[in-house]
DNA sequence: GCCGTTTTCGGCCCGACTGTTTTCAGTCG
């Protein structure tokens, strides 16, 4: 079983659980293994024993018992026990917003309504309305949940989140009472997905930045409008939320906001032990308030260096911060060049010539052209004389151009078997080889990995491009050892790529730790197939962060001469 | 169910908003 499906047991387990009314702190436990299974870079069923299994954080005997189960039978007794009670099937009704695990089963008990379409059906008929402790108001708002659940889009990309989220704190910041804002949450922490949008402001008069918040021309809907927090829907059907606070509690505030959750309930808990309350408001000692102005403040009076919002997941964050070892996070001015940049000659929109310039005045250094190979007919890949004619452009351009250098490079198909779309001798004659996989990504765990390792260990081989195929929310991972292709990294010194294309973010942020922690170093590239395409180098660099990554793991952050002794192979 | 430089039992982050209530429960983040 994959880390995937036995994190989503232990959450089903964990919903159910909740509508059964258990112990809350016994429901977290359930749903916080889950999170740590699902964020492991290996697979639980790699581990030797149950005993190793229970030394993961948050995992005791009993889930560790649980987990074996799963993982050598694919089945789980108590799960399925579970299962066979009717509140397994009312977990649905938690995908509706607005309607808990209270009602859940108060709405099963009483009516004995167990599926989405009952539930519409009994609402529409104003059944609900009756039910003790309900009224109305719930009744209708279970019906608007229902129909947003269903057009309701789970998490949207972080691309794509971005700049909508910029352009209502655009419109805020323009305000008069507001003094400071920032967006918070996962945004802020620069998750690859976001579910809403979290916007923090400091300010002395709430009111009216509430009055405005609510009112944009983008709000479809007011979800809740209170003196310190509303929340609306936006016509595209994304949730914003809005806090705001008094300024001497904006950096308490923000740290709450930000979170993660479990981050937060680690730090709060840290804070419980040294006698300190902390909420948004600031931190406490009794009713004293001994600071939250900003969130250096905070960390520094649990006697923590400042820990970058890009690593607040609770992934043991915290322990580095007590033990002053963090990461010094790679940073977008570290990067000095790109090593995969598209041009006119296959999918790109513009001329090398524009994509060097547009480089240039971004403050890079040198771009490797890597335009596709023959193999990948749709975008007009090259084969050997194009290449070469490409090459001879690139030469002269090099002459013309200041301050600047124009790599010679290629995205070379990695063919099903391993082998490469263009011969050893032309690949030989470029700066850089970057190798990739587009297309059989039907292959088994071991073929895949067998085919990446081939093309790995190939001498020309200097990159590998968006190393697991992943599409964010549409396509998987192909199954894939990575292990053991980050083993043939390191014996080769091939490098893995950080594809900043939004859609791809690949390696993820977990596999960047990942590679972090085998030794393997990253090149964090564009993808660029247009000028404005470089502008996604920092969601690249974000997901780096995330994964740990100093500017010492980074190949282009590198100057020009130190790249290319690291590039050098037993050619 | 997990966890322990105070603890192997008794804690477990903390608060806002809404709706249905005369003081609080449910949901959310």
């Amino acid at each position: 079983m994959t880390n995937r499906e036995i994190a989503r047991v232990f959450e089903h387990i964990a919903e159910i659980l909740s509508i059964q009314a258990e112990n809350p702190f016994k429901v977290r436990a359930y749903t916080r293994a889950a999170q740590t299974i699902a964020d492991l870079s290996y697979p639980l069923s790699s581990l030797p024993s149950q005993a190793e299994i229970e030394k993961l954080p948050g995992i005791g005997k009993a889930i560790a018992q649980k987990s074996w189960e799963l993982i050598q039978t694919g089945k789980l007794g108590y799960y399925e026990k579970l299962l066979s009670t009717p509140h397994a099937r009312l977990t649905e009704f938690l995908r509706i917003p607005g309607l808990g695990p209270k009602h859940a089963k108060l709405i099963y008990d009483h009516l004995g309504i167990d599926s989405v379409d009952a539930l519409r059906a009994a609402a529409e008929r104003g059944e609900l309305e009756s039910l003790p402790g309900m009224g109305k108001k719930t009744q209708a708002k279970i019906l608007q949940g229902i129909e947003q659940a269903l057009k309701y889009k789970q998490r949207s990309s972080l691309a794509e989140m971005h700049p909508r989220a910029q352009a209502i704190l655009e419109q805020l910041s323009g305000l008069d009472p507001v003094e400071q804002i920032s967006l918070a949450g996962s945004l802020r922490r620069m998750r690859d997905t976001v579910a809403d949008v979290d916007i923090l402001v400091a300010s002395d008069q709430a009111d009216p930045v509430m009055d405005a918040f609510v009112s944009l021309p983008e709000v479809a809907d007011v979800l809740a409008r209170g003196p310190t927090k509303s929340s609306i829907l936006t016509r595209d059907g994304f949730q914003v939320d809005l806090r705001v606070v008094a300024r001497e509690s904006f950096g308490a505030a923000m740290h709450y906001f930000t979170g993660s959750k479990n981050h937060n309930i680690r730090i709060r808990a840290l804070g419980q032990e040294a006698g300190l309350k902390i909420n948004e408001y600031g931190v406490f000692r009794g009713k004293r308030r001994i600071g939250g102005q900003t969130e250096e403040e905070i960390f520094g009076l649990l006697g923590l260096a400042f820990i970058p919002p890009e690593l607040r997941e609770d992934h043991g964050e915290i322990e580095a911060a007590q033990a002053g070892e963090l990461p010094a996070l790679v940073e977008l001015a570290d990067i000095r060049g790109d090593l995969h940049v598209h041009s006119r000659w296959t999918d790109g929109r513009n001329s090398i010539e524009e994509m060097a310039l547009a480089a240039r005045k971004r403050g890079l250094r040198y771009i490797a052209i890597c335009d596709h190979s023959s193999a990948l007919k749709m975008a007009r890949g090259l084969d050997r004389a194009r290449l070469q004619e490409q090459m001879r452009e690139i030469d002269e351009l090099n002459r013309k151009i200041k301050s600047f250098a124009v790599l010679k490079g290629i995205e070379v198909d990695i063919l099903a078997d391993g082998r490469l779309d263009l011969e050893d001798e032309v690949l030989a004659e470029l700066d850089v080889v970057v190798a990739a996989v587009h297309s059989r990504f039907d292959l088994s765990r071991a073929e895949m990995t067998a085919r990446l390792v081939k093309a790995i260990e190939n001498p020309q081989v200097n990159i590998l491009a968006h190393p697991t195929g992943r599409i964010i929310s549409k396509r998987e991972p192909y199954p894939l050892d990575l292990d053991a292709v980050m083993d043939a990294c390191l014996a080769c010194n091939t490098f893995l790529e950080v594809n900043s294309f939004p859609e791809r973010l690949d390696l993820c942020d977990i596999h960047c730790r990942q590679a972090r922690d085998r030794g393997v170093d990253l090149a964090i590239s564009t993808d660029s197939h247009r000028i404005d395409h470089y502008d996604w180098l920092k969601f690249g660099i974000a997901t780096a962060r995330r994964g740990w990554i100093e500017k010492r793991h980074v190949i282009n952050a590198l100057d020009l001469k130190a790249l290319r002794r690291k590039l050098r192979k037993a050619r």
